[in-house]
DNA sequence: TTGACGCATGCCGATAACGGCATATAATAG
DNA sequence: CTATTATATGCCGTTATCGGCATGCGTCAA
């Protein structure tokens, strides 16, 4: 019991800054590590262990080309979280009037994760 | 250095699976924490402290009722991570077959973080 | 073959995230 | 006032995450 579940997952991915910046680095083209790296001043080191996990979770793709890697953009890995928001997009403008549905008693069901 | 800056924006407090459940029980209507707690089967403690978390982003408003406390699901939040993933929106379809772009000479530039 | 380059991985230290448990605080009930 | 309910907080132990540094491995050039 410690520390539970964040692990590998999209929502995770993304919840890294600097991996969101090199998501948004990719959408210009791929690119190899070094120049990730340095366009967002990570270390080499640093840059491939984002790049990792982002590979892990799908939303970039990696390619050999000579003795660089290309890395690129699949960005249909971002859909679920895409997906999620939708969920909430009907309450993006009246989340707030609506504090007032006061639900006293349970007993109502919400399937979904 | 270490363990840099996730905390307490709302990509982080949405990395959270159980955060994420909250967000979308509170979709049916306010409720008390030992609800939230009791149908995720959390406990109260732990749903508090995920409250937590998501009250300090803004994504959720608490009003006392009596000697409970309401939670209520505030989805403006959410709304940076929906205009993030619109950036992507364009290559869910194509980002493979673009694994071509091959940009091998640097000197472009991105804008956004 | 040897050396330089590009990248991945391993190890380490620091930190903070989570869960569990106990307890403090607030408010209502009796 | 006292007891009970509802919630927040604090502390602890465990684990994972992130950054830095060094190193290993593959690839190309000379």
């Amino acid at each position: 019991m410690a520390r539970a579940a964040t692990t590998s997952d999209v929502f995770n991915a993304i919840a890294e800054p600097q991996r969101r910046a090199i998501l948004v680095l990719l959408r210009g083209g791929d690119r190899p590590v070094t120049a990730l790296a340095q366009e967002l001043g990570l270390t080499q080191p640093g840059a491939s262990k984002h790049l990792r996990v982002l590979r892990e979770v799908g939303l970039v793709r990696d390619r050999k080309a000579g003795r660089q890697r290309l890395y690129g953009l699949d960005a249909r890995g971002l859909r679920p979280v895409r997906e999620w928001t939708d969920g909430f997009e009907r309450f993006w403008n009246q989340s707030f009037d609506r504090l007032g549905a006061y639900v006293q008693d349970l007993g109502r069901d919400e399937k979904e994760s």
